[in-house]
DNA sequence: ATCTCTTGACAATGATCATTGTCAAGTGTT
DNA sequence: AACACTTGACAATGATCATTGTCAAGAGAT
């Protein structure tokens, strides 16, 4: 069997074990949006991928002081790899990154739309 | 004599009380580095256009549940009425989206570049 | 010269936050 | 059928945060 990093397949209770964190936590990340799980017939599966994912919410929350109503709104528009200041050799090894990227991408062209387009503020 | 919005020509005292909190609130502020404030004879001096700004901040702290750690970050990202989702009308008279938009704008470059040129993991 | 205000730095306050504990009910597993 | 786990929702916990109180020293104002 191979296991992708991709795949959910670990129940709330393993998950949260791996974490060191209560299960309780887990539901309620998914609650702010932080996450998004998997379910399979009501219950949550999370993939090692989402793991990584969490490790780094809490490092944010945690480490760098930043409380959940702020980074949900903070990771609508900065990468959080920015956030972290993640090194280049562990950025380009995070999955989380690549899709950062793209959302960043995203948004940076949004912003410019919205600036020169809507707003006659300047120019 | 004419007193423009920009002249900083308020006492902390004045302004403190003016704003309704207490002048440590804003020495705090400012070494957050969330106000920059003119000083004379080493007294700092506010003008009504810092009082406007930090009545944003206020509000963005206590209405968004902001806390400043990331209220720190996230101005360097997003300006400020997009997180306070100020209405047109107020944006248009508000002197603080003019340098903001101007910000983002740079910051929207400064995105697309790095995404582009410096980052290899998508394209 | 006296009064008033500001300075920075100590600690304390009250409120809020992230997380956890617990519960009964329900569902998968063996 | 019995066990283990998960569900959502109640409240409680411990820690942290934003703000304030207070202090002596110093400087501007009258």
């Amino acid at each position: 069997m191979n296991i992708k990093e991709q795949d959910p397949v670990l129940s709330i209770g393993v998950a949260s074990s791996i974490l060191q964190v209560h299960p309780r936590t887990l539901r309620i990340y998914e609650k702010w949006g932080l996450i998004q799980t998997h379910k399979k017939y009501g219950r949550r599966l999370f993939s090692s991928q989402d793991l990584s994912w969490i490790q780094c919410l809490r490092s944010l929350i945690h480490e760098r002081n930043i409380n959940i109503e702020a980074l949900k709104l903070l990771l609508d528009y900065v990468p959080c790899w920015k956030i972290k200041n993640c090194s280049d050799d562990i950025r380009k090894n995070c999955q989380k990154a690549k899709n950062d990227i793209k959302k960043c991408k995203d948004f940076a062209q949004k912003l410019c739309k919205q600036c020169c387009q809507n707003c006659n503020l300047i120019n």
